[in-house]
DNA sequence: AATAAATGTTTGGTTAATATAACATTTATG
DNA sequence: CATAAATGTTATATTAACCAAACATTTATT
């Protein structure tokens, strides 16, 4: 019964906005939106109305706005996406945070769901099997400088890594 | 000197498959464009001629469309993306080579460059690092699976692990 | 409460990417 | 080589997402 209709891009992205403000503010206006997104409130007006046609918004003219169950389920959804691909940027591919960020804001749009459900259970299992978690993205952090020494310390790596069994 | 203007995804993708066209036959046609891109004829004229004012493609009216130097470096980026994603996707999170190449076709455009970069490093990494490497692959499989074991098999996948030292 | 300031809406553009369909050119065939 | 078929182009339209600026409403200030 739910209406799939897959949303823009853009929209999502109202969605997830006005999600972060109803979480800060209890409440999302217009202004406020359109400053989020930069841009004109004009633009915000007209999303709004679609989103509202849509059922995703609680919304008239002058009103606050909040989000519907839809609407909310989605905008978890997007928050969800954005907050697990940025961890995988800045935690595992050493991405500063501000470009971990607005990548993660294009990606959560481009991600199929089962890959990215993948993305979740990899991170989980790097962190979690005792051949990778920390001391192998430490490894990794350090094969990515310049001064790299290829494989030469991987006895003594191995060895710290077989500790955690004991 | 580069005129550097970001192109957007659509004339991203429209080099991206001149290149393959150009492998495969030498040369570009405008219904073989719009075949590979599900879109109508005119609309691929107009985006041609985009291109070519861009001095992306070589293109008279009802001539063969071939990839200029500066449309080549882009086409050739683009498609190393694609492969190196697609690569990622399917090998390391055993995404299915449908779905992986959809969503590389839309992943190749949202990464930004260093995100890209520290993909390519961590394949390498992951495929070349004694404690990765094919047998810490097939774990995460196993840990996928609805009846993993947690780590219960730690131990010898461990040792294993070390085998690869001597 | 009157009015100024802030906020929100409407109207009328613009642009990019597409579609459709009439028209033009090229290529293939009888 | 004349013409039919295939291919490519043009013109016109549509849609989504935006802007700018005029207009309307709400809120805050005196």
């Amino acid at each position: 019964m739910a209406q799939d209709k897959q949303l823009s891009e853009s929209l999502e992205d109202y969605l997830e906005i006005i999600l972060e403000l109803e979480k800060g503010n209890k409440v999302a206006r217009v202004k406020d939106i359109a400053e989020k997104m930069g841009i004109q409130s004009g633009s915000v007006t007209s999303a709004l109305k679609n989103l509202a046609e849509k059922k995703l918004i609680n919304y008239e003219p002058y009103s606050y706005i909040t989000l519907t169950e839809s609407g909310m389920a989605i905008a978890k959804e997007m928050n969800m996406r954005h907050v697990v691909i940025q961890d995988f940027l800045s935690r595992v591919l050493q991405i500063d945070e501000k470009q971990a960020d607005e990548t993660a804001c294009r990606m959560e749009h481009t991600l199929d769901k089962k890959s990215f459900g993948m993305i979740v259970q990899f991170i989980k299992f790097i962190d979690e099997c005792p051949r990778t978690g920390d001391g192998w993205k430490q490894a990794f952090i350090h094969s990515c400088k310049p001064d790299a020494d290829g494989w030469k310390k991987c006895k003594a790596c191995l060895s710290q890594c077989s500790e955690k069994l004991k």
